[in-house]
DNA sequence: CAGCATCCGTCGCGATACTG
DNA sequence: CAGTATCGCGACGGATGCTG
């Protein structure tokens, strides 16, 4: 999901409100971060190579679902962002090891909370969604 | 985002990654939830009515560069997942409060502790970015 | 094995106009 | 004031086929 910078205008209300949630909304660091692990499958990369490093090939039997294409673009996408590194190894036939990054480390603890949250909490919502959609 | 819910197929690898994790995959609760907080919207509008009850005019107010449509259909979402509450009061002219409901609150802690993460590290992906594109 | 290229459908999101 | 209705674009994402 690509998203345009925020504007810069005049903003009263969000800037107490925000400022308050502890960051600058001129450049709005938390649309950043959710834009990208946000995508389908993002997060659930980072999970499991939170575990170890992990291959191409082990990354798509880990994560049936996915095509090579998503694949591909997740993971250069987290490494673009400097989450994972990629490592070549020139034999033959030629395999790449993807990990994660000591920035991507530093995500963990957050991700895991709101994983454990999710976790937590999944059931109310999915409660939620039914007295809704039942009105 | 719509997804559709996750295979039930045997995935050995991301059972044991995911599992470690502390999720179970035939449910996927972080997608359940990442997908609607990962709105373009979504954790703006949490993070404003964490600090106070907004009317559906403030709420304009506080983030400007939002549509009227996107306005409304963020907050049913929101709604309908529970997160936030509406309140219609019967006068003229008509108002409506949004508040966010325990469920929603209790969401708070999470989404800070990844919005301090990404302000803190949101140079660093810059950085990785710009990196990243130069070669 | 680890990819890139192409086609194509779906949907998130914005702009605009109208209503009780 | 607080919405709903309609239109359109572009990004997301799946399927398939080709390459070093």
């Amino acid at each position: 999901m690509k998203r345009e910078p925020l504007s810069k205008g005049e903003t009263p209300d969000i800037a107490e409100a925000v400022l308050n949630a502890g960051f600058d909304i001129s450049t709005c660091p938390v649309r950043d971060v959710m834009d990208h692990i946000g995508g389908k499958w993002s997060s659930l990369m980072l999970l499991v190579l939170s575990t170890k490093p992990h291959r191409f090939g082990e990354l798509k039997r880990a994560v049936p679902d996915i095509s090579q294409r998503m694949l591909t673009q997740t993971l250069r996408d987290l490494q673009r962002d400097g989450y994972i590194s990629r490592h070549v190894f020139a034999t033959v036939p030629p395999s790449v090891e993807y990990r994660l990054t000591p920035l991507g480390e530093s995500l963990m603890p957050a991700l895991r909370a709101l994983v454990a949250w999710a976790v937590d909490n999944h059931p109310r919502i999915a409660e939620a969604r039914q007295t809704f959609d039942a009105a």
